[in-house]
DNA sequence: TATTCGATGTGCT
DNA sequence: GCACATCGAATAC
């Protein structure tokens, strides 16, 4: 799939981390690895953003791993949790900020063989990348993409599709965490079957 | 079908 | 120490 011209410009992720999370659903998400190049398109997003959210990292602090955090939009954000997995997060607004968006799940387009060889263990496609860190594994994502920018590094970058479909977003609050849990800042793909948790309270 | 639980590294307190 | 934006296996019903 040639996606270069279709790329997302720096001003989509400087907008309003609810658009761009919301915004990113649809979108085409491309992995250079090893000279294969997997793809698929983002189902499934949350909202992380920094100031008045208590369940961001950089809430409160501005140290440590959060410090990428503070970058402007477009920028890479991978961290490590549970001491097992990666979590893949977009960086949005405007250096300083503190916001991002964390890929939660997408829909495998390209490369499907590859992924299913970086998780041997997944028993159907629906299950290949329907998680934040099932998506980083068979996507090859480590630390090693941290700070990368995904405007102009060659490794990630997410793309518009070149044919649009017409699909309504569900909202909820947030999976997995222990605070700032009532604010409703998870966006998918209504009914589409790539998505983590179909019924985890939806809002809209 | 729903709930619990172990594995595991990093950065906080 | 302990919490943590998780996953998958094991257990309880």
């Amino acid at each position: 799939m040639n996606t270069g011209n279709n790329r997302l410009k720096r001003d989509f992720f400087l907008k309003n981390t609810l658009y761009v999370a919301r915004n990113l659903l649809g979108k085409i998400i491309v992995r250079q690895i090893g000279g294969q190049t997997l793809t698929g398109m983002i189902v499934e997003t949350e909202a992380y953003i920094g100031d008045h959210d208590p369940a961001c990292h950089a809430f409160g602090k501005f140290t440590g791993r959060a410090s990428v955090l503070y970058e402007k939009g477009g920028i890479v954000y991978v961290y490590f949790i549970y001491g097992n997995y990666y979590c893949f997060n977009l960086v949005t607004e405007d250096e300083g900020r503190g916001c991002a968006v964390l890929i939660r799940a997408v829909e495998p387009i390209e490369g499907i063989d590859i992924m299913r060889k970086l998780r041997p263990e997944t028993r159907n496609i629906y299950e290949l990348t329907n998680g934040p860190s099932k998506f980083c594994i068979a996507f090859g994502i480590d630390k090693e993409l941290n700070r990368k920018d995904s405007i102009d590094g060659n490794e990630i970058y997410v793309c518009k599709p070149y044919q649009k479909y017409k699909f309504e977003v569900s909202v909820s609050n947030r999976i997995g965490l222990k605070s700032g849990t009532e604010l409703p800042y998870r966006f998918f793909i209504k009914d589409n079957p790539y998505v983590s948790k179909h019924k985890f309270n939806i809002i809209k």
